[in-house]
Order: structure tokens, then C-alpha cells, then sequence
DNA sequence: TCCCAACCGGAGGGGTGCCTCACCTATTCC
DNA sequence: GGAATAGGTGAGGCACCCCTCCGGTTGGGA
């Protein structure tokens, strides 16, 4: 990882404050655009030349993973600790809220819930444990009884499509419109409403090639 | 109205069939990138210069409106049927069935329905009808106590933004996946035992603001 | 202090898209 | 059959974007 060294800590100072300079501007960007903003843009931005943002981050997902990945372990850490309430619809319902909230106040969070990156296994790793963290979180309600049993874990990824959906249209009228979708979504995942659905969940591959899908738009 | 009378009917036969070739190739362009689908891309595949599209169609909502319009208005009028059965739920049920369906179909309607193009009256009017259609249904179906009456127009309108992520998501891979998440949330708007909702609807300015905002994509 | 590896800048090639306009073509009408 | 004119063409200007490469700059170790 020769590469992956120098890009972590470039030898000279002013190489390190250009470097901070783009982390900061990216995030700034991806967070108001998506993770498709343009990369002259952010380094325009920044200050500095585009040649300058590519030797420090070749490729683009370098630099959503530089830009993302604290951001992202801390939520994943945080998540643990309402995962242990007592309550186990409670539990449920406050991660969601939480993955909901991140989710709404940054688009290139946005963007990446909704998406996988197959080139990337750094990001992989992190959809994994927050699909795992979903899936125990689901099953833990559907056990007590609380979540109707005949609802999945893509059940929940579909949510989570809905509601970027819905924080891209209200963003900038009613940045909590996603609250209400998800409580009234809430009533119907409870396991005493449940009505019979005609149509089968997706299969875990056809949850995986959506969410790919997602990522080579046009 | 000359310049809609003459982009209508061209003089000359020539006119007439390269303008229906645009047609044929926007309806199919359209429907596979949605609305804002390349004008050169359409122009080239129907085999003609990018300036004759723009002679016969001087802006892209002409465009738009001209390929979608017969479209809509055959939608508009099935829906007068769906609206006249007996069942108020069962009406509204049906009501939202087709018209996801429309939308799984054709990403160009699917754009269609969630946005708002606030320069053309033409477009406003088919708006307006949509939601007046849903509005009426809705409230028969309150009235009825099948719906919740704590859910509104805007809440539709949120489910419309919802299935058309969806339906963009798994287009290929689960092209009936809209309708699990359609029943799920039907589920949710049912009357009985209905949960209270921590966040009050979008108001009519908000829905229609965030209609706009979708439009002027980045 | 001095030098060189590490670093930076930004022009430039390649691509896409929007839209216009001067010049040519072909239909239609007399 | 021949003009008048509606209509067609596509190069070209403009604005983005991605990414590369090489000549010039500079920090910091020796």
C-alpha cells in the first residue's frame, strides 16, 4: 500500500494543508451535490489545481473514502449503543431515525445508502455491517412480535431509496418531511397491522444489483 | 398560437414524416433516461439533424409535451373509470396500481409525475387534474373510514416520490418490486389502528415547491 | 546553505450536451 | 415546369466534465 501511505500522510506540510484543504471542500461539495459532484469544481473550491486533487486522490472513490469514511465508522459506532436498548421496536425505530437524520443532512450520505460500489471493498465492508446492523435490529422486533415477520431486510433498503427520494424533493422546503414518511412507514411494518403483501421481497441478489444499479446512472 | 399551429401540422409531407420520427424517437428516449434524456440522442436516432428537432420543436418542454400529452390524457380518462367503483378502497387502490404501473413503465412519465415545470400552463393543468383525481379518492376513502383521515394529498404525492426511486432502483432487476412497497404502505394508510405521526404533512406550497425543486436537478 | 525529490499548476486532448445560423434542398402551388 | 419558400443540415460557439502530463516550484534533509 505504498500508495494508500503517501496519500495518508504526504511527506511535506504544505502537501498536507492542500491535501486537508480538499477533504474539506469535498465534503462540503458531496454533501450539496451527491456523491456525482464535479471534481474541477471541488478543486476550484479548494484553491488549488485539479492536478493537485489527482495526485492526492487518484480516483474519485479515494476521495469519497477519505472525505466519508470517519463520518461513516462513527455512525456505524454509534449505532451500537442504540442497539443495545431495552426495547427492542424502540431500538429499531431510533436507528432509523438516526440513519434517516445522516441521510438528510448530507446527499453524499445520501448517495452512498442508496448505492454499492463492487470496485470497492473498503466500502463494501461498511454496507455489509450496516445491512447487518439493520438485519439484527429487524429481527430482534419481528422476534418480540413487535415487526411483522414477512418483512426483510430489503424491505428496509427500499425504505431507505424512498426516503433519499424524499429528502432530494424537500430539502429545501421541509427538511423533515422524511420524519413523517418514515413514522407513517413504521405503522406499517408494526406486526399488528399487517395486512398480506402480493408481492415477495426482493431476493438478497436482486437487492444487490439494484442498489449497483443505482450507481451507473446516467 | 402560429408556432404551435405550424409546428403541429407541418406544410410539406417531408416535415410531417421527420417530425414523427422525432416523436417516435423522444417517446423512446424518454422513456428509457426520463425527461431530461439528450435532444441530440433523440435527433440521431430518429435519423434527422439536431436542427430540424429544434425547428419542429424550438424548446424541450414542446418536446416533452407533444410525445407525453396523448399519453396523459388517455391515463387522465381510464382513471374516471377506476374512480366510479363501488369500494372507496378498493377504488383507491386501484387508482394508485395504475398509475405506478405508468410510472414503472416509462421513467419519462415517472419523472413526469413527480416534478412540476412551472413555465408551461399545459403541464399545470395535467398537475392539477392528477391531483384532483387522487384528492377525490383519497377523501372518499375517508370518508368511508377505510384511509386514516390524518394523511392528505401531500402524503400520495411523498408516495409518488417514493415508488419512483423505487421503480429507478430496480427497473432491472425487479421491475414489480413497486408494488411490495405500494401494499406495504397501504397497509400504513388504513384506517384502523392507525399510529399517531410525529410530523405534520407538507403544506400545499411546500408539496408544490418541492415539486419545482425536482426539476432543477443538478 | 544548497539541492533534489516531492509537489503543484494548468494547458490541453477527449467527451457530452445545448442551441444557433448561414447555406443548401426539395415540395408544393401556380 | 419553374419559382417561391418551407424545411433540412451540420459545423461551430459555448459550457461543462474527466483525466494526463510535463515544465516549473519549493520544502526540508544533508
Amino acid at each position: 500500500m505504498t500508495e494508500a501511505d503517501r496519500a495518508r500522510a504526504p511527506r511535506r506540510r504544505d502537501a498536507r494543508e492542500r491535501r486537508d484543504k480538499l477533504l474539506a471542500a469535498a465534503r462540503s461539495e458531496f454533501a450539496a451535490r451527491g456523491v456525482d459532484a464535479s471534481l474541477e469544481r471541488i478543486a476550484r473550491n479548494a484553491g488549488v489545481a485539479i492536478g493537485t486533487l489527482y495526485r492526492h486522490f487518484p480516483t474519485r472513490m479515494d476521495l469519497l473514502l477519505a472525505a466519508f469514511e470517519p463520518r461513516l465508522q462513527e455512525f456505524l459506532g454509534d449505532a451500537t449503543e442504540v442497539a443495545e436498548l431495552d426495547d427492542p421496536w424502540d431500538a429499531f425505530v431510533r436507528y432509523l431515525e438516526n440513519l434517516f437524520r445522516a441521510q438528510a443532512g448530507d446527499r453524499g450520505f445520501n448517495d452512498f445508502l442508496s448505492r454499492r460500489f463492487p470496485g470497492s471493498p473498503e466500502t463494501e465492508r461498511i454496507h455489509d455491517e450496516l445491512c447487518h446492523q439493520i438485519g439484527r435490529l429487524l429481527a430482534r422486533a419481528q422476534d418480540a412480535g413487535e415487526a411483522r415477520p414477512d418483512i426483510t431486510l430489503a424491505d428496509i433498503v427500499t425504505l431507505i431509496w424512498s426516503n433519499g427520494r424524499i429528502i432530494d424533493a424537500t430539502a429545501a422546503t421541509a427538511p423533515d418531511a422524511w420524519r413523517r414518511h418514515l413514522h407513517l412507514m413504521l405503522d406499517a411494518y408494526r406486526a399488528e397491522r399487517a395486512h398480506p403483501v402480493p408481492e415477495p421481497p426482493l431476493t438478497e441478489k436482486q437487492l444487490y444489483d439494484a442498489m449497483v444499479d443505482l450507481s451507473k446512472a446516467d
